[in-house]
DNA sequence: TTGGCAAATGAACAGTTGTTCAGTTAGATG
DNA sequence: CATCTAACTGAACAACTGTTCATTTGCCAA
């Protein structure tokens, strides 16, 4: 059989990039077969490559999918003169990003390893773009005054490794609700910036 | 051909262990076939049945080898009743214990999910007595009033995610010798439990 | 009603997987 | 020198891998 009604083309597609992102977030990308997720699917194995060219493709299309909405979502955040203010704009709009896409987060952290060195070169390229965007904050604030961070880039990279942690533990129905994970957090980054040496 | 000289045991043991630990790091569990660890020890893959039941024993022996030395490690740590004294040793020998073993790390943290249920759960059990013991410290800290800490258990994952980013970027012909990241990082640990809400 | 075509199947391909085990080898022991 | 045995090989197993493609299906438009 093929074709059970109407025009599958636009619900397979999405139900593959939704099926693998579910299960390589739950397994990992050599862990799971097309087969596998064809199943999730409700297809066969030959049928997901009328939509995909390879498993490779597949694992790209994902990550690079979730770092461009990621850094388009950047672009519209509302950008503050004050480091301050603009760092605890980053704090909370990293922590609303990521907190609802744990499998996202786990994909671009677990990963990039299984990507070939040419995705793995593009996808590390809109990481670092990523990550010059709170570089750029830290620097402002530490020329302004307003921030006491003894090595930028190292600040960068613990204040992200930080904020993505509660990607992996955090549940909606959990013992915080994400504001509270958001002041909780916002308060340790100011601190941490912030601290006299 | 067997036994080219003496006995073997004792070598082939720890060089296979020693592959597995850097193969897994690298490319994962999942990805690396027993026949690829065998070729890095120089051997043929049914050899390693003579040290090693399976495959995901393999794994779980190298996970629990790390966390049970890591925990070993930390009871031989010297204490203070001061909590701001505490968390500055526990942040450099966390910093000292997990940078020289980067690979080790990445296992940790990266392959909990190839573990069999079992297995999973004696080693989540031992990852919870590390972090209980950063938090007793920082609970000891709220109580005494040197600390400002909204909630002990997030501040325990938060501090923790920030204290095990540098093992995956850290290299000791890097830009930044190992004293100076303890410095940096037990720096921003301090501003971040010490800031006033 | 007919033809076209998007969408999916099922079989096949050539490798690879973890694991077992009878057989071989070479160093140690008597 | 003969024997023992730890250590290893090589082959085999059944299952699974990503991917291709001729074939089939069933909706749609003419």
């Amino acid at each position: 059989m093929a074709r059970k009604q109407g025009s599958h083309a636009e619900i397979t597609g999405p139900r593959l990039r939704d099926a693998a992102l579910r299960l390589i977030a739950q397994h990992g990308y050599a862990a799971v077969s097309m087969r596998q997720i064809a199943d999730a699917v409700g297809v066969k194995a030959g049928a997901l490559y009328n939509y995909v060219p390879d498993k490779q493709s597949l694992l790209f299309g994902l990550m690079e999918d979730h770092l461009t909405s990621l850094l388009a979502a950047w672009q519209t955040a509302p950008v503050s003169a004050d480091p301050i203010q603009a760092l605890e704009a980053f704090t909370r709009f990293h922590l609303r990003f990521h907190l609802p896409r744990p499998d996202q987060v786990s994909l671009a952290y677990m990963e990039l390893r299984n990507l070939s060195p040419e995705n793995f070169a593009r996808i590390e390229g809109l990481r670092r773009d990523y990550e010059a965007a709170l570089e750029e904050i830290l620097q402002a604030g530490q020329q302004s005054g307003a921030f006491a961070v003894a090595d930028t880039r190292v600040c960068t990279m613990a204040l992200i490794a930080m904020l993505t942690g509660p990607s992996t533990w955090f549940r909606d129905d959990g013992r915080l609700p994400q504001a509270e994970i958001e002041a909780i957090y916002w308060r340790m980054v100011r601190g941490a910036v912030t601290a006299k040496g």
